[in-house]
DNA sequence: ATGGTTGTATAACAA
């Protein structure tokens, strides 16, 4: 590893205000260039925003009221942002927030859950994963260094969820729902966790309601890190840390980081 | 088990 990996990270944390003790540890031991969190769950004013300036971040905060909501935290200040799509679409509900910071596009989403692939939530998933592909092809451009990371809320492959024969179809591991991700990662992204660990059965994810959910491993690889090609190839590490699923009060999903040499982007 | 738990508008959703 270089002196001065640039790490970035994504953490669904299902509460900021219940999640606040959880998270300001984990922030201060691993200190991330850039931290995205999801499902904050409040209004940007409900933010508890003061601890994490204490720590040396500048925030962004895309709230609503009790549901969904992204922040995007960074020890610089960022050089520009993206606050929803801003394509003139319904962008009513929080669940995309991007910032421009060290000359790396991180985009944060929080990809509707979908509920059942017969609610209308799901099409309203497929048709987010959808604009989501016409927001990088009109904003960015794949030579370009981008992450788009969050709680993608789709596993990839039968290897991303504990039962792939009982879960086919499932909401969350439905061929559609694949598909869809497919197509949008093909704009120019790399599974950067997959890539480094093909094989590997390592979950994001474990439902509450499953009792001894995490210690069965019953869970889900939902939440990525992907990355263009430039920022690929000076990858130097991308891991899921499971320590703040087994602390008390945990998230139902846990951080997923990834590191970079910055300084040999080509 | 059309179950289970958790967070938020502390009632009923959403996940």
């Amino acid at each position: 590893m270089p002196l001065n990996p640039w790490k970035v990270a994504t953490f669904n944390v299902n509460g900021i205000r219940a999640r606040l003790p959880l998270v300001l540890e984990w922030l201060s031991r691993e200190r991330p260039d850039v931290l995205c969190l999801q499902e904050i769950k409040c209004l940007e004013e409900s933010f508890p925003a003061h601890p994490f300036m204490e720590l040396g971040y500048s925030l962004r905060v895309r709230g609503q009221k009790s549901f969904n909501g992204v922040a995007v935290l960074s020890l610089r200040e960022p050089e520009d942002e993206f606050r929803g799509f801003g394509d003139g679409g319904e962008d009513a509900e929080a669940r995309l927030l991007a910032i421009r910071v060290d000359g790396v596009w991180v985009v944060n989403t929080y990809v509707p859950q979908g509920r059942d692939p017969l609610d209308p939530a799901f099409q309203y998933k497929l048709d987010f994963l959808s604009r989501l592909k016409r927001f990088f092809e009109s904003r960015f451009h794949p030579s370009m260094p981008v992450i788009w990371t969050g709680d993608v809320n789709v596993a990839p492959e039968p290897l991303d969820v504990f039962d792939p024969e009982r879960l086919d179809g499932e909401v969350g591991f439905h061929p559609d729902e694949r598909a869809t991700l497919r197509e949008t990662m093909s704009w120019g992204f790399v599974d950067l966790f997959r890539r480094l660990h093909p094989g590997r059965k390592q979950f994001t994810f474990w439902d509450y309601r499953l009792r001894g959910g995490f210690t069965r491993n019953l869970g889900w690889r939902i939440d990525h890190v992907l990355a263009t090609e430039s920022l690929s190839s000076v990858c130097l590490g991308c891991d899921v840390d499971t320590e703040p699923r087994v602390a008390s009060k945990p998230s139902d999903h846990t951080p997923v980081w990834a590191a970079f040499d910055l300084s040999r982007l080509p």
